[in-house]
DNA sequence: GTAGTTCTGTACCTGTGATTCAAAAAAGGG
DNA sequence: CCCTTTTTTGAATCACAGGTACAGAACTAC
């Protein structure tokens, strides 16, 4: 009971989720939120208590859609090789293609707030560890099916994809061609 | 003639590169420099302009000191690539070193300021491919002196090595335990 | 209809981020 | 020793960030 909400939260979070994706969130004001939010301050300090918790929100959310698209691409059928291929080039694409050159939430939140934030830390280090775990997998499969030498450590081979897509999205913001990129990615993939 | 400054612009320069490093650009206030430059308001605004001004002084001498001493480092004499992996190690370790986890200035800038501030896209575009020159030089050596296969792309791999770098001094930051990237470390130089 | 609850919009407040300024201080030249 | 130039100091400015308070609106249960 009680007046019922006039906004989506789930909606909120999400374009939330934009605007600190977009500006980073140091630089977002609570003016910023209103604006893209479309709801009225008091609506929104009621909702949500501060920046910092709407923030928490927003990158769990991002954490949540975004890593489970991620292991749903890499489960799908195919040889390994190429599944990895085809993911790693995927998300190039999508971030040569975004004029506003985001990268990826989480990493950029790694280099933001990192060591003085724990509370986001945690998070980065969960979304980082699920991805990494994604690709352990498929190592595994690969190495099952024969397709990956099987002298070689999944634990290893998936931190290092992990560490390389974590650069690829960095790198991917201030590179002006992709092709660079996409050779580093065959250059890694001809040498599982 | 004039009044003679009492302070060294370089120093100056070196301690407000370590505030922006520890706590980003955005975070980073007048105050904090003022605090850490040990000089008045109205002489570090008369000496530098703007707070963006001296940024980029900062981030210019950060480009300048890591990216040489990275070139020195790759540049001693041994194996391509052991000193490719001695390279990667120390600077992992020098990572988990740092109580800050600051990581890299110009990949946190990258993370922060990518696409909407232009000038700093540059400089750190700059900084990277000087990077990657430097990895792909090392490359080419090892292919001449048949330490790695010449049927690989010299330049893919420099910019596998540059992305892989990248990837590396992000995840440091959230990282709890060194191991798992030592061994990432360890399985992109195997697949060399 | 009224009581109780929860939402909304606006006004408001405090602190501080980023910058500027006036005036004093420290040099050198004539 | 005055004049010019440059730097320092510290106060002052001004906008805005981040959040609170409050009056009322919209709903439900009785």
């Amino acid at each position: 009971m009680g007046r019922p909400k006039q906004f989506d939260p789930e909606l909120a979070v999400e374009r939330a989720m934009e605007v600190f994706w977009r500006k980073g969130y140091a630089a977002t004001t609570p003016q910023d939120l209103v604006d893209a939010l479309g709801i009225g301050k008091g609506s929104l300090y009621h909702a949500f208590g501060s920046k910092r918790a709407l923030f928490d929100l927003a990158l769990r959310r991002y954490r949540d859609s975004r890593a489970v698209a991620l292991t749903e691409l890499l489960d799908r059928p195919g040889p390994v090789k190429e599944r990895l291929r085809e993911v790693l080039l995927l998300l190039l694409e999508r971030d040569f293609a975004d004029p506003d050159r985001r990268g990826c939430l989480a990493v950029s939140t790694a280099a933001q707030l990192g060591s003085c934030d724990e509370q986001a830390v945690v998070q980065v280090r969960r979304m980082f560890d699920r991805t990494e775990g994604a690709f352990r997998s498929l190592i595994e499969e690969g190495r099952r099916t024969g397709e990956i030498d099987a002298s070689r450590d999944a634990a290893a081979l998936g931190s290092l994809l992990l560490t390389t897509l974590v650069g690829l999205r960095t790198t991917a913001r201030v590179e002006e061609d992709p092709r660079r990129l996409r050779r580093a990615v065959d250059a890694l993939l001809d040498s599982l």
